[in-house]
DNA sequence: AGCGTTCTTGACCGACGGGTCAAGATCGGG
DNA sequence: CCCGATCTTGACCCGTCGGTCAAGAACGCT
């Protein structure tokens, strides 16, 4: 009984009259805004972080943050969308569309824990989380884009004969667990300081390689 | 600034002159709120569970919480405690101690798998609410645990000329990872309602010897 | 029965924080 | 220079929720 969860959300897709015109300024202010919030979101958690905490780091009067978003769970929509976006390209960019499948799923696998890495912040943000209902939605939203890509690509290795065929969810479920695991621990420096992205991605390659050998 | 956070926690070990005298009755009593209190925290989180929610759920008022626990992140900290100590209780009979370390690493991954399928509240309850400052310490002291056990295990193997002699940390992280992701996909539904857990546990024991090779 | 300890209640407190609002400042176009 | 839209402010409202408290009930003991 703790949601109700917006369905103004969803309701300002299309149709929707109001969809506030901004100025150029306006962009910039609602970037600061987004910004601000994802490095506290990612060092304190969502809930932790409040709208006030915001506005301070970005400077600006509390007020302010309505004026660009109509809730808090708005915002970190927001923030969780643009992310995806950008991980879907770099992951795509990084495969090879000429080799096997194998070789592209280590390659994205690569290429994501090289994107986590870089963007620290905004990873320790959706590893964080999972439970407040009122964001639960949209982090769970994507959950499953990325499993559909890895399966079928594992599908494209069995019928090519490079993976045992085992139940393709399963084998996909377990690289995207990979990536998440070696990404988090990479963040959190529970894996020495001294190791480099680039040692790190090219070990997660190895590690699904042979995991789906 | 949130937190403060007990040292009151650790206070009350061996010197303290408190340490409630609970009757049979009492401690009945308590074990119900630590049930209700699992049930809605896997399910709710940490965060959105109300102590009158626990309360309601287990039948009480709310005033008697505080009669068995001196504030909510406490008895989250009791939970927790339990848990790790029965998981480990469980990875120690599933390793046969005769056998070589990759073994005793898979025999405990699977056994780990297992567990948490078995005790899917309680481990929805440790995947979520990363982030609250009251309680990250609690969940982050036993993160290293495991770690260092595979870690040990790890190395075992790789003098054994079993397993390549890469970082060892780095590769009991991807241990570590492949069990609680696929335990955490089995949990919320992600793999089939098809597999059974002991397939699922086999599936694991197999991808984690697979991937050390 | 009398007494202390354990247990139970629910009203109450206080702060914290999300969201509102009415009043301006600022700026570009006509 | 006037007007409307965009932008900005900070005081304010109000629900929520962790935690307190004073008053008992229940349960042994002796």
């Amino acid at each position: 009984m703790t949601e109700v969860s917006v369905p103004s959300d969803q309701a300002k897709n299309a149709s929707a009259p109001d969809a506030r015109q901004h100025t150029e300024h306006g962009r910039e202010r609602k970037q600061q805004l987004l910004d601000a919030a994802a490095e506290l979101f990612a060092d304190r958690g969502y809930a932790a972080t409040r709208i006030a905490d915001i506005c301070q780091s970005a400077g600006v009067a509390k007020g302010l943050f309505y004026w660009y978003f109509p809730t808090k769970s708005a915002l970190f929509a927001e923030l969780v969308r643009t992310m995806r976006l950008r991980l879907r390209r770099t992951q795509a960019q990084a495969m090879d569309p000429l080799t096997d499948a194998v070789t592209r799923i280590s390659q994205g696998a690569a290429a994501s824990v090289q994107f986590m890495a870089e963007n620290a912040a905004y990873f320790a943000l959706l590893d964080v989380e999972r439970s407040d209902p009122t964001i639960a939605d949209v982090l769970k939203e994507g959950a499953g884009v990325y499993l559909e890509d890895v399966c079928r690509l594992v599908e494209e290795g069995q019928r090519a004969g490079l993976i045992p065929d085992d139940k393709s969810d399963l084998l996909a479920v377990g690289v995207l667990g990979a990536v998440s695991s070696f990404s988090n621990s990479y963040r959190n420096g529970r894996l020495g300081t001294d190791l480099t992205v680039d040692e790190l991605a090219a070990f997660v390659q190895r590690w699904v390689r042979n995991a789906l050998a």
